[in-house]
DNA sequence: GATTTCACGTA
DNA sequence: CGTACGTGAAATCC
């Protein structure tokens, strides 16, 4: 192909940085080592197949762009991503990131016009996207930019110069040396998120509504039937309430006083409040029931199915790569709180298996990682790593992981102070970074987690004792959480790219878990490269740091079927 | 009509 | 233990 052969008379190889925007047009603009390019869909294909070079995009958007198109790039570098971990905060459009490299007033950058831009805007607006003042002219950063070649390519070109200054930017946290490792899979990441965005999770439709009518009955025919069904578990909660006593269970306040009515006096009338009540009147029990009825009925319903599920059977929501706090993933359309009882509606297409693989005990790992504690990093090597700890300490495993877990999320309540202090001396290193995170979230400065993002830390308002505090606990909580956030994505971009040739696709991320959807035959294969990728990022995220990651793999037909060889005797999995 | 509060699902 | 997210309905604000 022509353009194929353009990008290698230009030189590019493997990793190069080449720019890609892709218009509302079939044709894509390129710019590789200072050449502007038009390309196709199939020409992109081709070329990053061949050459793959790094594609330099301005969002995920262009990610999304092309994977409707078909095209799934290997690798990328995601402009918007990489502001976000190395500025912090959410907003990443074009004129914004600019100024920040540029450390140009944020005040003053030119508001987007009206969209019709390139006819009625200042001269020069339709030659050059950095205007005289050296921000980004508002024509070009509204997204309704023309796509004709010469914007597309200048575009593209513009993308390089600033993924140039992101790289430059990154190179100078010189305390995280794995800022640019992390750029990279974060970028990665925004691929994965487009792709999880358009293929969905495979659902099976009959046994979702099989689930849902266990819970609140069939699917109501009309607006009559689904106000019969509801009056119908409304009343058996209120059969429990005293004569003449009513309310709308729908109301938190109503629902209060009718519980002041059979004696059960509480502040609010959350479920774990309530529970304490559970055998104090009939009604609080049947109440909770409603509850879980009501939620399924509401928000996980036959609506739910009907807005989500598409005809092919798969659910669909919108993906991002990292949230506004710590980067973590996360996923609209329900697919991120989904009752655990509608895993048994998740179930494989015909001749495929998933691939579940889940981190086990992540946090007090990625803890023992990025502080250098020796002597923690030492207790990871064991499979439970609370039994090695428990020892240390000269307590109980409960009390052991109960007194590790609040240390690493500000513990506020409760009787950890004996078990917190034998903790300090035993992993002093380990403790000191967590005090230190507090101490500085308490103060308002940003932090920074291990893999580069920076938290930022906004003090101001009502400085109550409380507000200090819940931010020192914030703090402590984003550093381990975003660093274990770095390393799943680090770990689901590998098993992307090494699956691919298997026939196998990240089908859902759950912060600790992934589920790989793969052709039956691979089954095996994909749970050892699971396995595989998940020490291979280990060892790229960690290196050196003698610290053990490990995954519970199984291969399964429907997601519910995994937790199945949990016995009686197991806990409920860490988050 | 938009925003806040309550509640609850997941990790 | 404590944090994060997305969601839906009611309550409240304007």
């Amino acid at each position: 192909m022509d353009e194929l052969a353009q990008l290698g008379e230009a030189g590019v190889a493997r990793g190069d940085l080449v720019g890609l925007a892709a218009g509302p047009g079939p044709r894509i603009g390129l710019s590789a080592a200072g050449r502007p390019l038009l390309a196709g869909a199939d020409a992109v294909r081709l070329a990053d197949e061949k050459l793959r070079p790094r594609w330099v995009i301005w969002s995920g958007e262009t990610a999304a762009t092309l994977a409707a198109r078909g095209v799934r790039l290997a690798t990328c570098w995601d402009i918007a991503a990489v502001h976000r971990l190395l500025f912090g905060g959410w907003r990443a459009d074009p004129g914004w990131v600019w100024a920040h490299l540029k450390e140009l007033a944020l005040a003053t950058i030119p508001a987007a016009g009206p969209p019709n831009l390139f006819e009625q805007g200042e001269p020069g607006d339709l030659e050059e996207p950095v205007g005289p003042d050296g921000y980004l002219r508002p024509p070009w950063v509204s997204g309704g930019w023309s796509a004709s070649p010469g914007h597309l390519t200048r575009w593209a070109e513009l993308a390089v110069t600033t993924a140039a200054l992101q790289q430059a930017g990154l190179a100078r946290l010189a305390d995280r040396p794995m800022a640019l490792a992390t750029a990279y899979s974060e970028s990665a990441a925004e691929l994965l998120c487009a792709e999880l965005s358009a293929d969905g999770l495979p659902m099976d439709r009959a046994t979702a509504q099989q689930v849902l009518a266990a819970f609140v009955g069939p699917r109501p025919r009309t607006e009559a039937e689904a106000a019969r069904s509801r009056a119908a578990r409304d009343a058996a909660v209120l059969r429990h309430a005293p004569p003449g006593a009513s309310a709308d269970l729908r109301s938190p306040a109503q629902v209060r006083s009718l519980l002041a009515r059979i004696g059960v006096d509480v502040p609010d009338t959350r479920a774990w409040r309530l529970r304490a009540f559970r055998d104090a009147h009939p009604l609080v029990a049947a109440l909770l029931e409603w509850r879980k009825a009501e939620r399924i009925a509401t928000t996980y319903g036959y609506g739910w199915l009907d807005a989500h599920l598409g005809e092919d059977g798969r659910l669909r929501g919108t993906w991002t790569g990292s949230d506004g706090a710590a980067g973590r993933m996360t996923a609209s359309g329900g697919l991120h709180n989904m009752p655990a009882v509608m895993r048994r509606a998740v179930v494989a297409e015909t001749g495929h298996v998933f691939v579940r693989a889940d981190l086990g005990q992540i946090e007090p790992r990625v803890l023992a990682a990025v502080s250098r504690d020796r002597a923690l990093a030492g207790a990871t090597t064991a499979d439970d790593l609370y039994a090695p700890v428990a020892e240390q300490l000269g307590v109980d495993r409960p009390t052991a992981k109960v007194a590790v877990l609040g240390a690493m999320y500000g513990q506020t309540t409760g009787h950890g102070a004996q078990a917190l202090r034998r903790l300090t001396k035993a992993y002093p290193v380990a403790m000191r970074y967590l005090d230190e995170a507090d101490r500085d979230a308490q103060a308002g400065r940003d932090l920074r987690t291990y893999g580069g993002r920076r938290v930022v830390m906004t003090a101001g308002g009502k400085e109550t004792a409380a507000r200090v505090a819940a931010r020192g606990r914030y703090g402590r909580n984003a550093l381990i959480q975003g660093a274990a956030a770095e390393l799943f994505k680090m770990w689901a971009v590998t098993v992307r790219a090494r699956g691919a040739p298997l026939g196998a696709r990240i089908v859902l991320c759950l912060h600790d878990e992934l589920i790989v959807h793969a052709p039956a035959e691979q089954g095996g294969a994909t749970a050892r490269l699971v396995d595989d990728c998940l020490q291979e990022a280990a060892v790229r995220w960690a290196q050196g740091r003698a610290v053990r990651f490990i995954s519970d793999t199984s291969i399964v037909h429907r997601w519910s079927d995994a937790k199945a060889t949990a016995g009686p005797g197991d806990e409920p999995p860490d988050p």
